[in-house]
DNA sequence: ACAGAAAATGCTGCATACAGAATACAAAAG
DNA sequence: CTTTTGTATTCTGTATGCAGCATTTTCTGT
C-alpha cells in the first residue's frame, strides 16, 4: 500500500492537482484519500527525501516550488547523466535491448505524426530512462528517475511550440541512430545537444 | 525532531551501530532510542528514500546491503557529478569560496602528515562537498551528497594503505591548484582520476 | 523417529486518540 | 482607527491499541 500511496501523490503533484506552494492537509488529504493520517505521513516524508515536496517544521508539508534556475540546474545534471549513461549502454546494452528503444522510437514517431502530444510526451520520457537502464548502473537510474520526476510537473505545464516539437524528433532520431552503432562519442554529443536544447524549449514557460 | 532522528539512524547505519542485512526493528529500535515508533517509522521511511535501507512489505525494513558492482557503479555516478561540479565551480565560485577549500586542503594535508586517519578523512570528504557546494547547483548537491552517504559506509569500513594514501593527498594537491587556476580542464581531469582511482583503493575491501 | 499441519508468538501495518504548537480571530486599549 | 493581547480553533507531532501476516514451535499421525 505504501508503493500505491506515494505513487498516488507523485501522480497528484506532478499532474498538477496539488500546484506548488500547497499545503499537504494530512487530515484533509486523508479523508480524501481514504486512508489513515499514519501512511500519509510516512508517504509524505518518503517524497520529502525524493524533494518533491518541503518539510517545514511543525507546520506540515508543502509541495516545493521551483524557480527557473533550479530547473536549469536539474537539467543541468540530468544532462550529465544522460551523457554517461549514454557512453556506458554503448558498451553494456544488449542488441535486444536496443531493438527496445528502438521500438519506443519508432512509436513515438508515429504519435508525433498523429499529433498526440500526451503519448508522445510519456514515450519520450521512456526513451530517456530506456537508454539509462541499458547503462546497467542502478545508482545512476535512480538519480535519473528522481530528477525526471521532478522535471515531469514543469514538462507537464510547458506546452512547447511545434517548431521546436519538431526540432526535438530529430534529436531523437539521431539518437536511436547513434546509440545502434554504439557510437559512444555521437551519443553522448547528441544527449548533450538534446538537453541543452529542451532547456531552451522550457525556458520561456518558468 | 525528525531530523535528529534521521540523522541518527544514519550515523548508525554509516558507523556500523547497524550492520548491512539487519533488519530494523521498530519496537526495539524505538525503545532504545527512546522514541515511539510512529516518528521512527517515518524516519525509516526517509531514510529508504535516500537509498540507505530497504522496505520489504510486511517485513519491515533491513540496511540495505552494497555489492563491489555497487560501490563501483556509484563510484562512477560520483565521479561525473564531480567532473561537472568543478567545471561549474571554477565558472561561479567566488574567491573566498576557494580560499575556504584551501584552508581545509591546507588543515587536511596538516592531519595527514599528523597520521590522523579520521580527521583526514573527514577534511577529505568535506572539501569534496565543498567543492560541490561552490557549483551552487542545489540538485547536484542533493545528488551528491546522496551518493557520497551512501559510500561513507563502505570508506569506513575501508583501511586503505599509506602508500595508496599518499597518493590521494597528491591528487587533492593538484585539485586545488586547479581550482585556484580556475582551470576547467585539469580541475575535471583531476577529478576524473582522483576518483576513479578511489574505486582501485576500495576495490579489495569490497 | 520423522514429517506434516496447526497453533502460538512476534512483528509489521493501520487507525485512532491525545498533547503541544501555531495561527486566526476577536476584543479591548491607546 | 489601529495595534496589541488574549482566547479559541485547527493542525502537526507522538503515543498507543488493534488487526493481519509471517515465522517458528509444538503436537499429532504415520
Amino acid at each position: 500500500m505504501h508503493d500505491t500511496l506515494v505513487s498516488h501523490l507523485r501522480d497528484m503533484i506532478i499532474e498538477g492537482d496539488l500546484s506548488p506552494g500547497t499545503r499537504l492537509h494530512e487530515g484533509q488529504l486523508g479523508e480524501q484519500l481514504g486512508v489513515s493520517r499514519t501512511p500519509l505521513r510516512e508517504a509524505i516524508k518518503y517524497l520529502a527525501s525524493e524533494g518533491l515536496v518541503e518539510l517545514v517544521p511543525s507546520r506540515g508539508a508543502v509541495v516545493k516550488r521551483f524557480s527557473a534556475k533550479d530547473v536549469h540546474d536539474m537539467l543541468t545534471v540530468l544532462r550529465t547523466l544522460e551523457e554517461l549513461a549514454g557512453k556506458l549502454a554503448c558498451d553494456t546494452a544488449t542488441d535486444a535491448g536496443i531493438a527496445e528503444v528502438r521500438a519506443l522510437h519508432d512509436e513515438m514517431v508515429r504519435r508525433y505524426k498523429a499529433g498526440e502530444r500526451l503519448q508522445y510526451y510519456k514515450l519520450n520520457q521512456q526513451i530517456h530512462s530506456a537508454i539509462v537502464l541499458l547503462a546497467e548502473n542502478a545508482p545512476l537510474a535512480d538519480m535519473h528517475s528522481m530528477l525526471q520526476t521532478r522535471l515531469k510537473r514543469i514538462r507537464f505545464i510547458g506546452h512547447e511550440g511545434p517548431e521546436k516539437w519538431s526540432a526535438s524528433v530529430a534529436e531523437h532520431d539521431e539518437m536511436i541512430i547513434a546509440l545502434e552503432a554504439r557510437d559512444k562519442a555521437r551519443l553522448s554529443e547528441v544527449l548533450c545537444r538534446h538537453l541543452t536544447n529542451a532547456w531552451e524549449r522550457v525556458r520561456a514557460s518558468v
